[in-house]
DNA sequence: GGAACACGATAGAGCGCTCTCAGGGTTGAG
DNA sequence: CTCAACCCTGAGAGCGCTCTATCGTGTTCC
């Protein structure tokens, strides 16, 4: 059974190539006798137009990319990515658009596959997440005309993002420890040339000074996000008797409130944790975690919304989305 | 800076259409001074073919599917598909191709994206997730001519799939147990209608069976892989004391440890708990969980590498390709 | 009844590439 | 010196589609 083309129903419809295209794209000018006598012969055959030659000429794929640059990759586990990624899809569907994914796993292929990416004009657009303010690999998408919407803040001008409030979202977390009189407030963030590291340490910090407490240097400590790293830096905040502790991520604080534990001390009682992400194994975690839930899913259909206007009404308004963060009140704060 | 045609390329080299074609596609009989001459042009113009007009004659696009279907979506947080993912493009990165994803989120989706997906010559080939044995959505695919590799075992004959060892795991799970003498060994078990958990269920009962044991239906309990649901299956299971539990996946074994040390239990004296997937999460619980680690990520890049073979050599042998799991002994058993 | 005007449908060109086929230049043997 | 054999290159067709320009038919109006 080789594959119908154009012609082919034309012929069974009695009609020429030209006028099933019609029916295809919506266009107007189809008297609806014709139009419904193609219709049949479609759904009958089960035709399907060929991709590649609809997009050679229209310059359309129906394809956006997500690009995942190489330094995250490695912490995939967490589920961020997945919700991420599922919030994507589901713009992309939306739009009824199909999602392709790069996933890189070191700089070099970042350098490698992307101009390939780029220039063969496989893709209408590109979603860019978590890099690094200033990234390169964002700075040479953004050279070309191949339209871009960055998932957090990109540190370039002139590129449309969609973020979460992490300022906003750390502040409340700070807020809400001096509320609650704890005193000795500590910190454990992300990796700090990230944007998101960035932005929750400038918002906590931010949060205590409106209670007129600073973040000193000795109950800062940073990871990368997983339970792992969060348990190391607790460690080293441990040595200098926090009785609150923000973490950055879940991951971390979950790890934070292993370290706690195995030090005997108890959860708030001696130390209160707060996380950020609002994961589901913040939920069930000893005690619950209270943390800022930020809309993940959301994000990625945000940006898909963002790239599929630019695509329509091209980018001469560049725009940002701030997605709000809300506070989950459980146990361990 | 409109796009470069083959033309435009040819044009600054002093040679036709065709031979830069030649060039690019590595064909023979170029004479080594006219291609270095056109790669010479080529990378200072930085010229890529277009995708669509290439794939148009040539019926290869280059692009693979991903497809995960409905009724898995919403236990997307596991980090398996993250996994499973990194190895697909891990995979496809090899072959250089470039992976789309089918993320569906309800059956009616499945079947009205599904024929555009399969028919529109995008893909050269599928890769399908996690069905349940018999799944319509691979049995349509499967119909087609579209080259197809399922990951598990898909239940329909004729289809190549790779697949865990998911009833050697199992099995050596009880066999594991019964040699350290724990006696009343309860299983909680993923959806009975999928290929995992009869395998795993399947196995367990072996596995007993080899020491003479059975597994009465009262220390028998199911869920869907979540942690949550591992916490409700410990607790119909605790009515019935069991001494040691192995939950077919590591979300679920948290899940039941959450429910034992809730019960006041301790583990693993009181009940033991064997996992199965070895996720970092089952390494940092407390008690760290035995579990049994499987190949995830190779997995995923096992399936693109059986699809490039059919793509290359036709799917005259239909094969199947099953990984081992490896029991990691820790404290919970 | 014929000119003017819609409107519906068609023919044709062309998107950028691959691939076959044929042509021209070179070489070696007779 | 001629002719076959070979190698390299170019011309041309065509992949399946969209879209413009054009043509034909049916309708309206004087």
């Amino acid at each position: 059974m080789a594959r119908l083309t154009l012609e082919d129903v034309g012929a069974l419809a009695g009609v020429s190539r030209s006028t099933v295209s019609r029916v295809i794209n919506n266009a107007a000018s189809v008297r609806p006798e014709v139009r419904a006598r193609v219709e049949a012969v479609i759904s009958q055959t089960g035709y399907v137009p060929n991709a590649a030659a609809r997009s050679l000429v229209s310059n359309r794929t129906g394809v956006i990319g997500l690009v995942i640059p190489s330094h995250v990759s490695n912490l995939f586990e967490d589920p961020y990515f997945a919700r991420l990624i599922q919030g994507v899809t589901s713009g992309a569907k939306q739009i009824s658009s199909t999602l392709t994914l790069f996933l890189f796993e070191s700089e070099e292929e970042e350098r490698e596959v992307s101009p390939r990416v780029v220039e063969s004009g496989f893709l209408d657009g590109v979603i860019v997440t978590a890099t690094r303010p200033g990234n390169s690999l964002m700075r040479k998408i953004a050279a070309t005309d191949l339209p871009l919407v960055a998932i957090g803040r990109p540190g370039i001008d002139g590129i449309p993002y969609v973020d979460v409030d992490n300022r906003a979202g750390a502040f409340r977390a700070a807020k809400f420890l001096r509320e609650k009189n704890y005193v000795r407030c500590g910190f454990i963030g992300g990796p700090e040339n990230t944007s998101t590291g960035e932005d929750r340490l400038a918002g906590f910090i931010d949060g205590l000074a409106e209670f007129g407490t600073a973040l000193p240097n000795n109950l800062r400590a940073f990871g990368d996000f997983t339970e792992g790293s969060g348990y190391t830096a607790m460690s080293e905040l441990l040595d200098h008797s926090p009785d609150a502790v923000f973490a950055a991520s879940d991951g971390m604080a979950l790890g934070a409130i292993r370290r706690i534990q195995d030090a005997g001390l108890s959860i708030p009682q001696d130390v209160a944790v707060i996380g950020f992400d609002g994961f589901t194994k913040a939920e069930t975690a000893q005690p619950p975690l209270t943390t800022l839930r930020q809309p993940v899913s959301a994000t990625g259909s945000k940006a898909v919304e963002m790239l599929h206007q630019i695509l329509r009404d091209g980018s001469d308004s560049i725009q940002r989305e701030i997605l709000p963060v809300e506070l989950i009140h459980r146990a361990s704060a």
